[in-house]
DNA sequence: TATGAATGAGGATTCATTCAT
DNA sequence: TATGAATGAATCCTCATTCAT
């Protein structure tokens, strides 16, 4: 009986490693230049097994996608607790946004290449509805922090959600700047000044606009 | 008598014929999804022929880049002639910035995965100089129209440069995220709205900063 | 339980007929002309399976050199069992390297071409060091033969490496002289009376000079 | 009228100027190696052009090769111009092909490298049986020598030719051999050292044999 | 006669996926 | 369940040859 369970906890655990070598391999190769050669070596494990763990490449990957947006989702909750007033937590949310990305590089990098369809992805459309789900849901914390502000007529009169994508937007925009290669070898600014600065300029610009 | 300048004028025809097919493909598909047969399909000429005109893929690849950055530098010029104000100048840059992205779109993302090393790329030094330059330039105007804003008291005394980078890196994110399929499934604010909203927030945010 | 050690045999087995097939084809074609199709269509395996076994195509065409190497210098060591006399020693070794060519024909032309700079080989310096060494050690076996003669007063006092080399080169000559199409077409000695003729000669001359 | 005969100067003119760019590469790079690219660029001609010359790689290649041939003749005929005795004349032929192997280091290589088949040439009979016949007349120079020592009662009664065909393959085999990688960075023995003692041995062996 | 643009077959190499053990 | 050998399609690139001008 016990057995069994400890299989499954084995399993599992396997399930773990094998995606937690593609994360890294996804990440730094991007997907199409990271092979399954790779990962099955990193995890120490023969390239048959990965596809007894996963249907295919594909898969692999997007069982990562689910996995970061549920992790983000997290994040996110936890930074409004106890947050008092929407400009303490937008700029919460703006913050452990950039802590994601920084802890989760590769969790933030892969959202984005799937958005941008670096992938032709015959993803069920079960799994791809569920990465959308998490998605919203992350944005939901923003726009409900916006509406705040505008029942507290601290910001105009205007649909939430709409402003709540330009902040993601924006701050993810920076982000990904910061990692360009022109920005490493000819600027230099220091990442937390650039999240500040535009997390700043934000609540202002909300404010006043 | 103008038989070799005709040949000169046809061979840049073919050789712009092929950067096209090239944009189209590399934009559809990322750089190492996109094939050089496709390439060569798409221009109706044969595989070797593009070896006549580019070295090799990437050679391919970076000239469209450089051609971008070219392209991009004017648009800002033409963008601040006749404007007056910082408000009113980087309002322009930034609806300049989004029209490019709109109608060179090729352009506009090669640089982005150039920035995030999806190529690993061989080029020359003097080549890769060349963009970062262009790159460079652009950000001046940006960080010149903040300087104005500085030196008129309406901005915050601060680096104008790193406020550029940051005005520059949030607008490349929301015209990135608008195109993510998310958005485009789930959302479907119009891209003129969410840059119009992030332009303004950040001509408000800068003021009173 | 032999189930390992019969994977390991069948490995070895089929790397064996890789290399089978690899030497047949180099020799017929040179390095560049025979080509990793070919090869794999010969011993009936997948072109990827080549590269299975070998990491290259270079590296599998060093390979029978190395091997080859090994042989001959195992042939020179037999050669000289028992053999009293530098002259027999010398007709010995001679004979010995004649057999070694008609036997082991693709191994003497790799080494051939690939002291003849046919082949760009990016090869690590250890595995150049190996065959080098493999060579020396062969032209050993004939120096220490003409160094006897010295010894007994035989032959003229000089520098016994330099007429190891001599005789080596003579004789390699001979043999590639033979089986050039003008001889085969058209004066058809036998190679066994040229070789005879040659040692001879040699061995004659060396008394005398 | 003279405008025709300058024409056909010209145009010989011009096609010893690309054999002479061919030999060059053809030398350095083997057949295969060598493309019609190089050999037009080299000659400051177009692609094209060499295809009005020669009508394809291969007869490109053979025309050098029958070039050298009658090259290599008159060298032996004026090698044994006033030679008194065959041991003089046999040096003098000696040394003779080995000034030629090193002055006409492409001839000589070509030659070598048509005999052993890098080269699958649909040749006309006509043109192989041109340079088979040259082969033979360089040959025919040796065996008269010896010949000659034979008739003198100095050399053991026995074929000429087959003597002949022994001392050239040896000369040139040392020669291979002092070009090689190995004699290059492990032994730099003078190659005119190994010349002189190979004919040497050569005159002594064949004296009392 | 000379050009050089265009071709397309062919070469080396990689890699997702399958399958017998 | 786990392996890892085998596959073969797909990729980038080369080059002898042709042909319109």
């Amino acid at each position: 009986m016990g057995t069994k369970e400890r299989r499954l906890r084995e399993k599992e655990k396997r399930r773990q490693k094998i995606l937690g070598a593609a994360k890294k391999l996804f990440f730094e190769k991007g997907f199409i230049a990271a092979t399954m050669d790779q990962i099955a070596h990193n995890v120490e494990l023969s390239k048959g097994t990965l596809y007894l763990y996963f249907k295919n490449k594909e898969e692999l990957y997007i069982s990562l996608l689910v996995e970061g947006m549920a992790l983000l989702n997290n994040t996110f909750k936890s930074a409004i607790i106890n947050k008092i007033g929407w400009k303490e937590k937008i700029r919460s949310i703006g913050w452990a946004y950039y802590r994601y990305s920084r802890d989760y590089r590769p969790f933030f990098h892969i959202n984005f290449q799937f958005q941008h369809g670096q992938i032709t992805a015959n993803i069920s459309d079960e799994l791809s509805r569920k990465c959308i789900r998490g998605g919203l849901a992350c944005l939901g914390y923003l726009s409900r922090a916006i509406a705040e502000g505008i029942r507290a007529d601290e910001i105009r009169q205007q649909d939430p959600m709409s402003l709540a994508v330009v902040l993601w937007g924006s701050l993810t925009g920076i982000i990904l700047l910061h990692e360009g290669k022109d920005h490493q070898k000819f600027m230099s600014y220091p990442i937390e000044q650039l999240v500040e600065q535009n997390i700043e300029m934000a609540v202002h610009g909300l404010t006043t606009m």
